[in-house]
Order: structure tokens, then C-alpha cells, then sequence
DNA sequence: GATTCAAATGTAAGCGCTTACACTAACCTC
DNA sequence: GAGGTTAGTGTAAGCGCTTACATTTGAATC
């Protein structure tokens, strides 16, 4: 275990006076200065109600004026809550991760509560020391993207109580919540739509599945798709590689490269779709003309590129939402935690062609 | 100001027994089992070299045994320092920040800091209201984009000493440090190469200036440009609309429907560029051979569009690490806090026609 | 006016940690 | 061997807040 977290290093106490002077009013300010006790000024502020008016009045008024704001450290302390919510997720340099975190910050203020972003870059050691420091830093729950990790992992929040969500997956026989969409039945559904579309010869450009169980239940669902249909499964070129543009590309003349050109080429995600597309320009490829590519997530870019992409339409903002919403619901103990599945739906464009007609 | 934030409601002590059986071991029970006072234990995560070697040893085994992780809160009520430092973004949905967020992030955990984030979406009001409640929440420092904002803000910091840092803009004669680039020289400079390249009627499409330092002086230094080449620049139409990308595209079909076409329409980045080209294509206008078109940011949605899109390459990353080291200077007071400058430069592709040739 | 009871407020005990300061023991120096 | 260092450790005083419990206040009732 690491205990690097555990190290505030040497700390030298504020011992001077001088840099006192603008010295921070404390709740004990507040009371002397509204003549009540401590205990009235933090119900004041805690829990209005039980005040009496004008003991308020005075009260709030001595908080406004001496410019008061709680400290952090001893709220947390006597309340052992931080209001405080965790979130570890791969990158967010992919725009999916960038929006779903976007609605959960929003969703988490709008309901008093502040973020605590961490990353892992899709490493399973990086997340589990940033799940170690976001817990030490007093996160109240936390939210994982996917859920295969290491059982210590679950064992350690479970010690301490601490709630955790799991997004981007649903996984309803799991015993912890998760928010999300079945990653393996959509990348099945597309699969079914490319193959009706006359597509046999298919490969896939996947991101690394070791580690990334949406990257392995997506592989998974193509070759779902193509037992569904009596294609040999084992017979798929697969590319795995990190979900980076020049990566799809990369993989993308390498799998046409190959003695049997796949007329279609399914991608892990539109990061890779786009790449893909870019490599196809690069060698001469007339995408749908000569080659179709899918993509996953339905990020901007996917509508951006020419032909646009056809891929999986995933809500990531409502995810994001809703995963803020279950997981106060959670630490607030307003509930157990069921799982939440979201629907994705599949996105028809250019990039696909349809061999039919 | 808004007391919300102060107030954490009403909270059950937890004085059930019976939920405290998994109870989380203190510095206390570490120190009973290891046979040495808590200072000692103490000692031993925060400053290892004051405490001998087999001291040491006992003590660290002891943790290890018992699963310690020390307490947050009154770690923090005792050090003073939350080792956590805050962001304010605009969004998260534009790349060039959840870049530059991602790459601050990775710095600070380099250095042992928590990130904590909240959005702003460009409205002063909530990024005030963020503000208040990110250093309630004990940030150690705050990074902050753009630096026009109402004094009482950073009036407000001074009182708390907690030390801001303007990202995305370089003053170096603000009193406060930031960590950036020169908005205004930048698009002066591009405009100038838009006006070499024989442009005369240039149009811009620009971000909302109001609250909005970095839209404003991209705008003014595109003023600059003009009156440098003897042109006027109140002549330029102007249209300031949100970030995104339908906006851009809104805006460049208004501005094509003037009596005079401009030859060229800038943009305030990148988003509202790939707008614009998209609009342009919309109403069977082609680039750059019909109307020209720049960027700003240089994000990856630039160079995937067909033509390519001109604009200014802005080193997000450098940025979002540069800010973190020199914001956790200054919250160690390693330094007083210098301004960095970092330079844009003009990436010439091409949505932008060169009219000499 | 005395009695009752609830509402409002005050008192004070922690919460778990860091660190100034005190102490002890071991080792020098003269 | 007395006096002086110094390294290692212990003692205990807070840090600022919340809240259980005690007390006071004041309105309602008889």
C-alpha cells in the first residue's frame, strides 16, 4: 500500500502573530459578537428553523458582517461528513468522459455537493492509489467508471462505508448500484444492423480490453452478434489499441493490409472511428464506397467528420446526471442503490454502407 | 452572499453502537498497538527521518496491521492545509479545458495535490458562488480562467489568503500571477496574416465578450490588426453568440447574408469555426475557394474537418501544467508567484485562401 | 399567581490530529 | 566524572465545530 498519501509532510504551525493579524473569524467570533452561544450561531446556520427570529436576525447579521465562513477542516471533523463526492475516471480528454462529468458536477451542486476529480488513464494501479486519496481527502461516495476492478478495491470502500457508483455499465445482478447501458447488447445491436446490411467480412479496431471491461463486453457483443448469424466469431481481426485518433488510424491500415479485406471495420469507440476514417484517406479508401466504419459514443466528432459516422448513441449526459443523483441518494441514505439502465440507440450515417442495395 | 453553502443540515451524531462495530482506527489505537505515543506515530507518517529506524519499523507494521488511513478532517483542522486545490472552468465541454484540466490534474497528483472542480458556465454569478464554495471547502489555492472579475472576488481570496492564479491570459503587470497566453497580440497576429494574405472584408464571429476577458481581447486585438493596416475597425461586423457549434453556424449564414460578403470570417475558437464551416456548407458555399475561415484554440475537431481549419495552436497542456506547479509554489511559498508567458502560434491550413496567388 | 410544558438557548464534551515543549538517555568534551 | 549536547520520544494543548444534555424563558393552563 502506499502511504505517500498519508504524508502532509513537515508542517510548520503558524506560530507567528504577525501573519495572524488578518486572522479568519471563527464561530466563537460570531457568538461573542451576536452575544449567543457557539451553538446557536451553528444552528443558525445548520438549522434555521430552530431559532427563534430575531436571535437570527442578529446572529446573520454578526455572520455578515465579520464575513464569517465556516472552517472546513472542523465541520468536517464534528459533522464526519465532507459534502464532498469522488470521481475517478480514464481521461478527460475523451469528450464522452468530459460531458458525463460535466452533468455530474452540475447535478452534484445543484444539490449542495462539491467534486473531487481524479483519472486513472485507463490504468487499474493509477485508480486504485486515486481511490485511496480521494477517500483520505474525505470524499462522501465515489463514482467509478465500470466496474472490474480488483475485489480489495471493494473490500477498502466497504470497510469505510463509503458508497460507490459504477457508470458506464449496468449491471443489474451486481451488487453494487451502477448507471449505465449495456455496453455488450449495444455493440451486439450494431453488429446485427452491419451484418442486415450484407456486411460478412467484418474486423474490429478495439481499445485495450485488458483492465476495461466496456472495451470487452463491446468486442464481446460483436461476436455475439456474429454466433447470432452463424459467422465464425474466432474468425475476427481484432486490433486492440489505446483510444487515440492516430491509433485508428494506424490499426486501420493495418487491418486492410490483410490477404481479405473486411468491407466493414467496427470501431471501440468514435476516437478510433475517426482515425480510422483518417487512415482510409490516407491510403485512397472511399469510405462507405470502399470500406464502412461504425464507431461507439456519439460524440461530437462523429457528426463532424465527412462521411459522418454511424454509432452508437450513448446518453452520457443524462448518465452523468443521473449517477450524481443516485449516489447522493445513496450517501444520504435515501435509498439502497439499484442499478439505473440507460438506453443507447443506434446512430445511421454515411460512414456505413449498405450493401443491399 | 449566498448562505447555502454554509449550512450542512441537520446531522444524527452517530452514536449508535452498533454501526460503529467496523470502526475505522485512529491515530490513537495505531500508537496503543505499536507501544509508542500518537506524536510519535505522527512522526512517522509525516516526517520519517525524525523518528529511528526500528521505532519506525514497529509503527509502520502496526498501521499496516490495522488499516490505518488517518482522518481527513482533523488532519486538516490540525495541519491547516487540505492539499486540495480548486478549478473553475468555464465548461468541461469545450476540449481546450478538459485538456488543460486533465494535464493540471496529473500535476497536481504528481505533487501529492487534489483537484476539486466546478463550472462556471461562463457566468460570473456562479463562478462566484463557486468560488465561496470551493475555498469552504478548503481549497488550498484556486486556479481561475480568465482574470476580469469583480474585485470583492479577489478581495475576498486576499482576506483568506488563498492564493488564485489566472490561467489562460498573461498580465504580467497584474498583481495577481497567471499562467498564459496573449489573447489580444495572438489574434492581432493572425488577423495580420489574414490581411498579408490579402483579405480586406473580414467578418468575425466571436464569443460573448461581456464577463469575458479572453473573447474581448481575441476581438480587440483583431481591431488592432485593422487599424495596424490602415483599415476600420468599426466597420468589421461583429457577432458575439455562446460556444458551440450550431451557434457558429447560425451566425456565419447571418453574416453571409449581408450586402457585402466578407472574404474571410474569424472565429472566436475553434467550436464556433467548425460552425461556421458547417453553416457554409449548409448554404453551398465552399472553403476556402468562397469565403474563408480561422479558428482559435487548435483543438483536435480542427483538424479533422475537411479543409482543415486555420487557427492559432494554444498550448493547452503546457498551460494546465505549468499552472499547477506555479499555483503549488505558491501555496508552498516557494515563490511570490510570477506571471508565465506562453506563446500561440499561427497554424496555417486550409480554410483559409491565400487571395495573392 | 402557581404550575406545567415546550421552545429557545447555553454548556461543554468531544471529533482525531499536529506540534511546541518537556523530558530522557546516550554520548561528548574538558 | 561533571557539564553540555543532541537525538529520540512523550505530554498535552489546542484547532473550530456540532450536538447531547442542561438550563432558562415564557406562554398556556388551572
Amino acid at each position: 500500500m502506499m502511504w505517500d498519501m498519508l504524508a502532509f509532510g513537515p508542517h510548520a504551525r503558524d506560530g507567528n502573530w504577525i501573519s495572524n493579524l488578518p486572522s479568519v473569524p471563527t464561530l466563537d467570533d460570531v457568538a461573542r459578537s451576536a452575544g449567543v452561544s457557539t451553538a446557536t450561531v451553528s444552528r443558525c446556520l445548520n438549522s434555521p428553523e430552530r431559532v427563534v427570529e430575531h436571535t437570527r436576525k442578529r446572529v446573520m447579521a454578526a455572520v455578515e458582517q465579520l464575513g464569517y465562513t465556516p472552517n472546513f477542516g472542523a465541520r468536517v471533523m464534528a459533522a464526519k461528513r465532507t459534502f464532498t463526492i469522488g470521481a475517478i475516471i480514464p481521461t478527460m480528454e475523451n469528450a464522452i468522459f468530459a460531458r458525463g462529468l460535466q452533468a455530474f458536477q452540475e447535478a452534484l451542486h445543484a444539490r449542495g455537493y462539491t467534486l473531487l476529480v481524479a483519472s486513472s488513464a485507463y490504468q487499474p494501479k493509477i485508480e486504485e492509489e486515486q481511490i485511496r486519496s480521494l477517500v483520505a481527502r474525505g470524499a462522501d461516495g465515489l463514482l467509478l467508471i465500470g466496474h472490474d476492478r480488483d475485489p480489495a478495491v471493494y473490500e477498502y470502500l466497504r470497510a469505510r462505508s463509503i458508497p460507490v457508483l459504477s457508470a458506464w455499465v449496468y449491471l443489474p445482478d451486481c451488487d453494487q448500484p451502477t448507471v449505465g447501458f449495456d455496453n455488450r447488447a449495444s455493440m451486439r445491436a450494431l453488429a446485427q444492423k452491419v451484418i442486415d446490411f450484407g456486411h460478412r467480412s467484418i474486423a474490429m479496431i478495439s481499445g485495450i480490453t485488458e483492465g476495461n471491461d466496456r472495451a470487452a463486453a463491446r468486442l464481446a457483443g460483436l461476436r455475439d452478434a456474429l454466433s447470432d448469424n452463424g459467422l465464425d466469431p474466432g474468425a475476427v481481426p481484432v486490433i486492440e489499441t489505446p483510444y487515440e485518433i492516430e491509433n485508428g488510424s494506424v490499426a486501420f491500415r493495418t487491418l486492410m493490409q490483410g490477404d481479405t479485406r473486411p468491407s466493414v471495420v467496427m470501431c471501440g469507440n468514435d476516437v478510433l472511428a475517426v482515425g480510422a476514417l483518417r487512415g482510409a484517406r490516407e491510403i485512397g479508401l472511399s469510405v462507405p464506397d470502399d470500406v464502412s466504419i461504425t464507431g461507439f459514443d456519439d460524440i461530437e466528432l462523429a457528426r463532424i467528420v465527412e462521411p459522418q459516422i454511424t454509432t452508437l448513441h450513448v446518453p452520457h449526459r443524462e448518465m452523468g446526471r443521473r449517477a450524481a443523483e443516485a449516489l447522493i441518494d445513496i450517501v444520504e441514505k435515501r435509498n439502497s442503490g439499484a442499478s439505473i439502465e440507460l438506453q443507447s440507440s443506434i446512430q445511421l450515417r454515411g460512414s456505413l454502407r449498405d450493401l443491399r442495395v
